[in-house]
DNA sequence: ATCACCCGGGG
DNA sequence: GTGTACGGGTGAT
């Protein structure tokens, strides 16, 4: 038997654990109080205990915050409907408030022992949460999707269904309620344990709900009553831009997993349940999350467990310094300009996980850092001169090192078992960006566990171990090309000794990545200083990496990432830098064939596409641009556009100032259309250009190339 | 010239 | 229910 989900009910206070036992699923339920913690007065007991809402309420002893001592708190089970209605009251009061935010789901687990997935024996546990090798259950998935009827223009939720697929079944060419029916009846008969959407939170179950409304029938696909979210979706900063999270179709009994989220992309499900059963969070939930959360979750639970409580609303403004006291503090990460131009014989050697095997080599922690406890600490932060705790291995620490080794462990049984290869492959994945968050985190002013000072810390001892290694390398006779971060090009001989040195001297592994036929480092196109992350070569394995260049960009049309991939291809054929001197002009020779694509008229129209997030809404925008044109016509269709969603549309006449005529979005385009051709040719010399300045072609001298043996073609296809 | 606005990582 | 800071590009004002 295993716990395929936990919910909650917090109207009637109800657990509901759904146990998989072979085919069958079932539910078993509880009554559950979550449990608060307030740090007050002793005396307030009396107070809180009367208070309309709390069950039960006890003294305890915990910590309040990381490295304090036990002291003695109240802790009270409460409904859950009041939980915020009384830690505002007691608040108010002058009490600290704890574990106010905690998800019950997460409480119960955590209290039982309990973890999503985990194998049972009756009602008992009978499995390791940490555990690599565990079995999980054979779960019936099924594929929905659903297609509108509608050939072109914009789909809305106004157009009815022209077919269902659930699984291997067709359900089309019936009438709309009775098609819904039959999903209903069709999920209840295949009864599986898993659906599967391709983007079923933002379409397939919102759009099939509403049409099941229409005909007064309700859409049925958990093994309960379906509860509908409540309002519209939200709009959240993250990694430095604006995100739309739609809400979560969440069903009982049987998971909705949409394919299109961060976790199921990176991990797939078996990444998912891995990182179900070690975060305690239940699959349904966590595959909505951002790496971020999971992080927190890690975090929360290590604290929880060594009787430290969580404290409502952390935000302590004293850590956080001004950002001119930033600016002194924290340079950042180390830089190496690098050389501008094609080379030969080039290394990339890599520190794996810098950041995170930082923090556990070098015990760096909210508690940890700047302790109280060893002031005279041998251990010293470079540049920055911190104290570190000498006596107590900090949380941080503490949760990312069996990280780090469950990782390791995974990435090495990707060698040692090919078969299952693509499975732990999917497992090292998620936990890769699960540390490469943990880092972030920390200068995160909202996350549960940051400190700026941990943020600082970090960043300086990448700069210490990256100046350490470039010393290294610069003593064994290695050129440096370039630098950044946890990375370093060299050119020079053997590149193993280095890493080998270097790994041994740092105490953290140095990776040899990949070694280069020719790599090129590109300019900044208004300065021709190297720029940091703008490169591509061809690794004598014959792989291709590219960064920083329009192809690599998820705005750019197809057309202009077409071309750069051929160029690319085509430059790939050159094994050392006199062959790749000689395939320059062919690879000009396709930019050719591109522009009098374009020019003659000749392009499809999926091609033309541009693609980007808005960060506003319609009306917010300071700026007339493409995308606010866009914006426009959508919403002259009747579609809001909302911070974080994306927009596409094609250039029909760049300079002009009209929203109507300046773009067009691609559901309203058809033949009479007519794409902005000097404009798409422009975007390929620019494209072009990005690629081949270093061996002097500009978009100028480009555009001559192309004219040159343009006149022609231009008469054949009729352009004047 | 300066400001506005978008994207990026990894395998 | 959440990473920030910043370099790089293009385009508007």
């Amino acid at each position: 038997m295993f716990l395929l989900d936990v919910r909650y009910n917090p109207e009637n206070s109800t657990i509901t654990r759904w146990i998989k036992d072979g085919a069958v699923c079932r539910p078993v339920r509880e009554v559950f109080y979550p449990r608060i913690y307030i740090s007050c007065k002793p005396e307030l007991l009396s107070l809180v205990a009367s208070l309309p809402g709390v069950k039960h309420t006890n003294y305890e002893e915990k910590s309040t915050w990381l490295g304090k001592g036990p002291e003695k708190v109240i802790s009270a089970t409460i409904e859950p409907n009041a939980v915020y209605e009384i830690a505002n009251m007691l608040e108010a009061k002058g009490c600290s408030l704890y574990n106010i935010d905690l998800d019950p789901v997460r409480q119960y687990m955590l209290e039982h022992g309990l973890f999503p997935m985990a194998r049972l024996k009756g009602d008992v546990l009978d499995d390791s949460q940490y555990s690599i090798d565990y079995e999980i259950p054979e779960l019936v998935s099924m594929e929905l999707s659903v297609t509108p009827g509608r050939e072109k223009g914009i789909i809305t939720m106004g157009d009815p269904i022209s077919r269902i697929t659930l699984g291997n079944t067709f359900i089309e060419n019936k009438d709309e309620g009775e098609m819904i029916a039959e999903l209903n009846r069709e999920v209840a008969r295949a009864n599986p344990d898993l659906i599967i959407t391709e983007k079923g939170d933002s379409f397939e179950l919102p759009y099939l709900h509403y049409r099941a409304s229409l005909h007064d029938i309700d859409l049925q696909l958990g093994r309960e009553k379906d509860i509908l979210p409540e309002g519209s979706g939200k709009s959240y900063f993250s990694y430095g831009r604006i995100i739309y999270k739609p809400k979560g179709y969440m069903l009982s009994g049987r998971l909705h997993l949409d394919r299109s989220i961060f976790v199921f992309r990176e991990g797939g499900l078996l990444g998912l349940i891995d990182l179900s059963r070690i975060t305690g969070i239940p699959m349904q939930e966590l595959s909505r999350l951002s790496p971020g959360s999971a992080v927190t979750a890690l975090q929360v639970n290590q604290a929880l467990r060594d009787g430290v409580l969580v404290p409502w609303k952390r935000n302590l403004a004293e850590y956080w310094k001004t950002a001119e006291e930033l600016l002194i503090a924290d340079r950042g990460a180390l830089v190496i300009e690098p050389k501008v131009g094609l080379h030969e014989n080039a290394f990339e050697i890599d520190f794996t996980s810098l950041f995170p095997n930082i923090m556990v080599k070098h015990n760096i922690s909210p508690e940890t850092v700047l302790c109280g406890c060893c002031p005279d600490s041998e251990k010293r932060v470079p540049f920055t001169h911190y104290n570190i705790c000498q006596q107590h291995i900090g949380l941080i620490p503490r949760v990312l090192k069996p990280l780090i080794e469950r990782r390791m462990t995974y990435k090495r049984r990707i060698i040692e078992f090919p078969l299952r290869a693509e499975e732990y492959e999917m497992k090292q994945n998620i936990l890769k960006w699960l540390l490469v968050t943990s880092f972030g985190y920390m200068g995160f002013n909202k996350a549960r566990f940051g400190r700026i000072e941990c943020h600082e810390s970090i960043t300086a001892y990448g700069r210490d171990i990256l100046l350490r290694t470039i010393e290294l390398a610069d003593d064994m006779g290695f050129e440096i090309l370039h630098g950044i971060v946890d990375s370093l090009w060299v050119k020079g001989r053997e590149p193993e000794k280095l890493c080998e040195l270097a790994s041994h001297e740092i105490g953290i592994p140095l990776e040899l990545k990949g070694e280069f036929r020719w790599i090129v480092f590109l300019p900044d196109k208004s300065n021709g200083v190297g720029a940091l992350n703008r490169y591509y070569g061809v690794m004598t394995n014959g792989k291709l990496k590219v960064r920083g260049i329009e192809t690599r960009r998820s705005d750019t049309p197809k057309l202009i990432s077409n071309l750069q991939d051929a160029m690319l291809g085509k430059l790939a054929e050159a094994k050392n830098a006199s062959e790749f001197y000689m395939k320059i002009p062919e690879a000009i020779g396709l930019l050719r064939e591109y522009t009098r694509k374009v020019l003659g008229n000749d392009c499809e129209f999926s091609d033309l596409i541009f693609k980007t997030h808005v960060s506003r809404g319609c009306d917010e925008y300071r700026q007339f641009n493409n995308q606010l044109a866009a914006m426009k016509q959508l919403k002259q269709e009747g579609i809001e556009t909302l911070a974080g969603q994306s927009i596409r549309y094609i250039i029909t006449d760049h300079k002009s100032r009209s929203w109507q005529k300046r773009v067009m979005i691609p559901e309203l385009a058809d033949d009479d259309t007519q794409y902005d051709r000097a404009k798409y040719y422009e975007h390929l010399l620019r494209a072009a250009e990005s690629m081949l300045l270093p061996f002097g072609y500009t978009q100028e001298r480009l555009d001559e190339l192309m004219k040159g043996k343009m006149q022609k073609n231009l008469l054949i296809y009729g352009i004047s």
